[in-house]
RNA sequence: GCCGAAGUGGCGGAAUUGGCAGACGCGCCGGACUCAAAAUCCGGUGAGGGAAACCUCGUGUGGGUUCAAGUCCCACCUUCGGCACCA
């Protein structure tokens, strides 16, 4: 037989699959009989500011292998691809080589798609889109547009992340540690106005629908935390000289009677009011200034607490205490009401607080966990007594049960010029007017100077700004912002569905065919941003009645990063090896192998080209042994020896893996076993039913060498072909090896057939040699016995 | 500090419901083929003791439950990820 030679095999399949159109799939017709088992398999698309990386291929393989194995158990499989290609990510890399996004955008397309066709990824490419293209982006316009007559949308001035390299807003979500996620810039706060969604409005529905995903606990903890939800109560505080009730937010309403003073943020409205009556008014406007002026990072850097005293008292509710009112940076005016009672006994920033000003401690829990020293509410359990706090609060007036949320706001317009224009024109009469549905797309302007310089590039282009107000007609003018990427993403994949429509984004009844996603992958840093974007944009679609469906990925799977050398590989580093050249090396087949045989794809994993040359190994191995097997003569009987169930076995377990377990490499591992027991068994009659059966189940992962064996074992279309089913009579040996133990240590191995009855199961270990020296006629008091397992002799 | 995940040979990892720890691969050692090497094939490979049969120890640490624990319970330690003056 011939050598394997992956370059040949690999490019003779991919030119018939493109021929063929192999992987294509049809949408429903409507009114015609659906296949009632689809299956959406996807994978978070790329930015297209470069070429692939090996991570990319860890990415799209894993989704080829259930993409390749829903297909062959039965499901019609939708598997698309496309570019989000419009956004920071693309620009910043036209930018670095000095072109125009659109000419650098297309490049690394062109590219992309070359290296994924060369991967020999099974996809539908009839779908392929990029979110630059106005096919598409006329159709992020008209869904803002939805969000913004539903309300959804807003704009006005906020503290924003200011990223002074990228010299644009940067949403939380794309702030990592006060630093730019993209570039790495130190992140600056600045107030200006920008386009917001009111994701906040959408909290609970976000944490209460987690129910509904089968997603990574890891996963679903991030977006918890993200989002940020505390219970608690929120109670009215009096100050009689000013006549203002001030609220404030706490989680822990049981220690009310051990408020000993009262805080309100340097930045908090009342402030002025506060500074106007005191008399110490310019040390609280000093303080309030100086304090406002710096963010929350280095105020939380500070060791030592500070603080101005407004020479005003605030009255507690329950007690009618006098409360001293500070002012003070610890407080912060975006969590909460921006003012808190200060409870020192039962909280370490109040107690700094207190201990540096020397203001009275007071407990009001005992260590038993019970109220002290509150009234009609002392000796309630703690948890009790808050209720009972809350309640006496509510009947007074003063106070009730409250929830506040970490989550903010989410801000997506920039100040750039790649990226999807806002659809609305600004006019002195009519104030923010959404531009007609029949006139989209607002198609984005070609500008002289693209560059980032702060203010939006798209200003510069006066013919395309000045617009008559669709409302009124009198001169207006266009949104000159754009929409970042994250907005582009949280809807390309009702698009795939079905991406020719230029009627609508898609119509509802092929969203409904194909979506939820079944089979979502993707990187694990994507938790708190894209993820938690999509599952918002899907929920208001669905409230508006867009989408018969509310959570977008029913299942998701976060694969870790591929290290080469300990680095992320995120660009090329130094030495690291890259789908090209892996390629050419050893080929698609081996190195997509490689990716998911080197350990569980959910964790990180370092990758050394020892593992591709360990699976190359494999193949070689595979070639010839199916290929010496294909030769020989077909015949003889159908067979129930022990490579037969040995291929049985393989059978289980490699679907159970990969469909149940969703686990990737451990089915590999066990083709291994089978195609090693097949080496030193070739003239056994089962022989052909291992090889097909070997080539069939590493399919998925390496499908160009198993269709080529596949055919020289006389069959075609292995891609279509049904997987294979284990006999159940078959997954166990006619025999099989007795452990015997005594007191639970092993003490020998003894065959014995399948099919003998507990009883002399015991009577046969009792006879082992091995097992009577270690009794040594002791009394056996216990015997246990575990079918088809072991045997334990228990002696005292 | 809070939330989450994870600690197993020289290395990556396997062990699905509590039932033989270390599958599979890498590396290493020995052998075959070869003038030689590469490739390939065959065998070995947790640690300690022993000539061997075999024995003892062994899944981060310390306890516990059980005939039996990598797996379950309690208390820790370490690493990684998220959140964090969030009241």
């Amino acid at each position: 037989m011939d050598k394997y030679d992956a370059q040949t095999i690999e490019a003779k399949w991919q030119r018939f699959w493109e021929e063929t159109r192999a992987f294509e799939v049809p949408n429903p017709e409507p009114g015609a009989p659906r296949n009632e088992q689809k299956s959406y398999v996807l994978e978070m698309l790329p930015y297209p500011s470069g070429s692939l990386h090996i991570g990319h291929v860890l990415v799209y393989t894993l989704g080829d292998v259930l993409a390749h194995f829903y297909r062959r158990t039965g499901s019609e499989v939708l598997r698309p691809m496309g570019y989000d290609s419009f956004g920071l990510p693309a620009e910043n890399a036209a930018l670095k080589e000095g072109e125009h996004p659109r000419k650098i955008v297309e490049r690394n397309i062109e590219r992309i798609r070359a290296q994924m066709k060369r991967m020999g990824w099974a996809i539908d490419w009839s779908r392929e889109f990029s979110t630059h293209e106005p096919e598409y982006y006329r159709w992020t316009q008209w869904l803002f547009l939805k969000f913004f007559e539903a309300g959804h949308a807003y704009r006005t001035a906020a503290v924003v992340n200011w990223c002074p390299n990228d010299q644009t807003v940067l949403a939380n979500e794309q702030v990592k540690d006060g630093h730019c996620e993209r570039c790495g810039a130190e992140v600056e706060a600045r107030k200006l106005d920008e386009w917001f969604f009111r994701i906040t409005a959408y909290a609970d529905e976000l944490l209460d629908e987690m129910k509904d995903v089968q997603w990574p606990e890891r996963v679903l903890a991030m977006q918890r935390n993200w989002i940020g939800r505390s219970e608690g109560a929120e109670i009215l505080f009096r100050v009689d000289e000013l006549d203002i009730d001030i609220p404030v937010f706490t989680t822990r309403p049981d220690t009310l009677f051990g408020a000993t003073f009262f805080v309100v943020a340097p930045e908090h409205p009342l402030v002025d009011r506060l500074a106007e009556k005191s008399p110490n008014g310019d040390e609280i406007r000093e303080y309030a200034r100086k304090a406002g002026a710096r963010p929350t990072k280095e105020r939380a850097a500070e060791t030592d607490k500070t603080g101005v005293f407004s020479g005003f008292f605030a009255t507690n509710p329950v007690n009618d205490a006098r409360l001293p009112v500070w002012i003070a940076d610890y407080v912060l005016m975006e969590y909460g009401t921006g003012a808190i009672m200060a409870v020192p006994a039962h909280d370490e920033r109040d107690r700094e607080f207190a201990e540096r000003f020397d203001l009275p401690i007071k407990a009001v829990i005992d260590d038993e966990g019970k109220l002290v020293d509150s009234a009609q509410f002392s000796s309630l359990p703690h948890e009790e007594g808050a209720k009972a706090i809350v309640e006496w609060l509510g009947t007074h007036g003063r106070g009730r049960s409250a929830v506040s949320y970490r989550l903010r706001d989410w801000g997506w317009s920039r100040q750039r010029y790649w990226g999807c224009p806002i659809p609305v024109v600004y006019c002195d009469d009519c104030g923010i007017v959404p531009v007609p549905e029949d006139e989209l797309p607002v198609l984005l302007p070609e500008v002289e100077d693209y560059k980032p310089k702060g203010v939006p590039p798209l200003a510069q282009a006066e013919d395309w700004v000045r617009v008559p107000c669709p409302s009124c007609g009198r001169e207006g003018r266009r949104e000159v912002e754009t929409m970042d990427t994250f907005v582009d993403s949280s809807w390309y994949f009702l698009r795939y569905c079905d991406p020719d429509n230029d009627r609508a984004p898609y119509d509802r009844e092929i969203t409904d065919y194909w979506m939820p996603i079944d089979h979502y992958t993707g990187g694990v840093d994507h938790s708190t941003v894209h993820l938690i974007y999509a599952r918002y944009f899907t929920k208001v679609l669905n409230d508006l009645g867009l989408i018969g469906h509310r959570e977008p990925f029913k299942r998701f799977f976060g694969n870790g990063f591929v290290t080469q050398g300990g680095a992320k590989i995120s660009k090329r580093v130094g030495g690291a090896a890259t789908p090209d050249e892996l390629v050419e090396s050893y080929g698609a087949d081996a190195t997509r192998l490689s990716l998911l045989f080197i350990g569980p794809a959910d964790q990180d994993m370092e990758w050394t080209p020892s593992v591709v040359e360990g699976t190359q190994r494999f193949l070689r191995r595979l070639w010839r042994v199916v290929g010496e097997v294909a030769d020989a003569p077909v015949g003889g009987p159908p067979a129930d020896g022990a490579l037969a169930r040995k291929t049985h076995r393989t059978i289980a377990r490699a679907t159970d893996d990969l469909g149940r377990r969703h686990q990737f490499n451990t089915p590999i591992s066990t083709v291994m076993e089978l195609v090693n027991e097949l080496a030193k068994a070739q003239d056994d009659p089962a022989a052909r039913f291992a090889a097909e059966t070997a080539v069939s189940l590493i399919q998925p992962y390496a499908p160009h060498v198993a269709e080529e064996l596949w055919e020289r074992l006389g069959h075609e279309r292995l891609w279509e072909h049904p997987w294979p089913v284990a006999d159940p009579a078959l997954l166990e040996e006619d025999t099989f090896e007795l452990v015997v133990q005594v007191n639970g240590k092993v003490r020998d191995r003894i065959q014995v057939p399948a099919d003998l009855p507990e009883e002399e199961l015991v009577a046969r270990a009792k006879e082992s040699p091995k097992v009577k020296a270690q009794l040594n006629g002791a009394e056996i008091r216990q015997t246990i016995v575990v079918p088809r397992k072991l045997v334990n002799l228990v002696v005292g």
